[in-house]
DNA sequence: CCATATGGGACTTATTTAGACCCGGTAATA
DNA sequence: TATTACCGGGTCTAAATAAGTCCCATATGG
């Protein structure tokens, strides 16, 4: 198959280009449905003409149906949108993209997922399918998950398909609740990974930002000890890995604690640690959950990002464990190759 | 990969078309380069422009140079051309036409060569590529092959590679020599094939068209008797496939003769026999060869023809023998289907 | 040296594609 | 009930692309 791929892109180099516009829209269409041209257009930063001549093919293959309402996709075009999913990887040759950039930051797996996240936001959806069949993919019974929040991660949780061949899986979250969006928090992402996997998970009701009186209080309790105690045997850690400035921001630290940080170099942040460009830790969040002697006796890392900004928080934090898996859109990925060739 | 043509098929109807003229145009600078734009074009049956612009592609993809003297296939192009001949079959989906074919035609199996030969004369070298291939698939020690004259007889011993793997092979002309080009003629044809397998070879020198008389005297010659006999052991035979009209013209039968074919409703030639629609024989050369009876004992059958106007010949022939190869050119085979379902 | 075929350039004309509207309908909403 | 926002479809115009046509300097082979 990679043969005929590599046949094609010689002779009808235009080939691909057309193919990933078709099935972007489509793709599009599927999200949103029904929808309509020029919300469509608006949405993808296409010219509303633009929409019309591509739908207009799609429609005459049968893949979408048009009614006053808006278009949307048929049943034929839903099989066509998932198989396509497969062989857009390929067509791309992300492949070898993947491999370039285990190479470049010494990594033990990359996983790229079609798509510019920064032009089109359903490819977190993407990202969330393929983080979640990773996560199928190495769980095993009685394993333990811990997983962070953040909307990436809330994603993953709501891609995971329900039904599960593994049985007493537990899932924690790996740090406090964040943010002012319920779903996304960490507590929930948990509950709702759980429920998928026919699991049972333990919440963990700390505030992320504690002051070291409190914090060391909180440490006393009975069933925080159990819970740090739970961490340390974390079989597979997922993760969201964010910039510096904007989880301190997100966080609502003090404003002289967020000027500390960033004057200390921050670029990353992941489970409340902050890291500058060189994956050294330059702060810590005041808090329970995972630290990062745990992490070194995790087996199995999920690292997960999407968006071009998020490009130097992702090399710093590839130095930090050697043997993780991360997962990116194409459109980091393109960047991180980028800025490292020049 | 069949799924994979389908799905681009879907979302990319127009990559067909595309794929099939540059793939024709790559192959038709390889088989006559060095050779300049409007030659090409002329010969193509295309614009000057449209070759030009076609051209340009190609060779920006690096599949073709151009120089002062004319364009010419790179290496890498001349790969292009031969790998994607494989493919271009499956694209077509001639496949599926090949099963049909082989449905309304009652008969063994049909073999479908890729291109318009009434459009591109240069398809007459694959029907020889493929039926060569096809004949040395079945080829096995000791065999003897009849092989029958004509253009394209002797374009299937042109395309058969040198260096075969099987043993003593004796190649036979099914009948004796016919039509002025002495190249296409049984005797060298059959000399031709035998060469090219390493083989050793018998020749034949009756006319065509004898009296009775003479036929009589000339069968009673010992050399003619062994040859007789030689002919009801063959083990493959190769014939080409002809209308009755032209046959009969090219034979340069007398007037009255012809008449009297065409009156019975002969519209078909094979190996000097003239069969009606249904494949009933209604004239016989005087001559000698292989017979009717003969032609039930022998194992492999193949029968080649191309060109649009065979399709009738073709569907009165296959009625002749069930278990019979046919193998034809992508124009005739869809004439074929298309006069039928009418 | 000449006849012929070559690619490249340049111009005009067709064709396709994209942009920018408007229109009548519809469905939810105020 | 009036309104508003969005729907597909129609259509005109501008832009871009593709195609047709011719010319020219040149190389090649007799």
């Amino acid at each position: 198959m990679e043969e005929l791929l590599k046949l094609q892109k010689k002779i009808i180099p235009e080939l691909i280009e057309t193919l990933e516009k078709r099935y972007n829209i489509l793709r599009n269409i599927y999200y949103n449905q029904p929808i309509g041209r020029r919300t469509l257009a608006l949405k993808m930063n296409f010219g509303e003409r633009i929409i019309r001549t591509e739908v207009e093919v799609l429609k005459k293959q049968d893949l979408l149906e048009i009614q006053s309402f808006g278009m949307y996709v048929t049943h034929e075009g839903e099989i066509i949108i998932d198989k396509l999913k497969d062989y857009v990887h390929s067509l791309k040759d992300l492949k070898s993209l993947e491999k370039k950039l285990e190479e470049i930051l010494s990594i033990k797996k990359v996983i790229i997922v079609p798509g510019h996240y920064d032009n089109d936001n359903l490819i977190i959806r993407d990202i969330g399918k393929t983080s979640s069949e990773c996560i199928k993919s190495i769980l095993k019974d009685n394993n333990i998950i811990g997983i962070t929040g953040g909307l990436t991660m809330a994603q993953v949780a709501q891609e995971m398909p329900y039904g599960n061949t593994r049985n007493n899986i537990l899932v924690l979250p790996a740090r406090g609740g964040l943010g002012k969006n319920v779903e996304s928090q960490a507590n929930n992402v948990a509950a709702k990974l759980a429920k998928k996997l026919n699991g049972s998970y333990k919440l963990f009701h700390v505030p992320d930002s504690l002051e070291k009186k409190a914090l060391d209080a909180v440490l006393q309790i009975p069933e925080i000890k159990e819970f740090k105690s739970l961490i340390k045997k974390i079989d597979i850690l997922v993760f969201g890995l964010g910039r510096a400035d904007e989880m301190a921001e997100r966080r609502k630290l003090p404003e002289d604690a967020v000027k500390r940080i960033m004057n200390r170099g921050a670029v990353a942040e992941a489970f409340g640690y902050y890291f500058n460009r060189k994956g050294e830790k330059v702060w810590e969040s005041s808090t329970v959950g995972l630290s990062l002697v745990d992490l070194n006796n995790v087996k199995n890392v999920i690292g997960i990002a999407c968006g071009e900004k998020k490009a130097e928080a992702i090399m710093a934090i590839a130095s930090l464990k050697r043997d993780m898996i991360l997962i990116i859109d194409e459109g980091v990925s393109r960047k991180i190759l980028e800025t490292t060739s020049e």
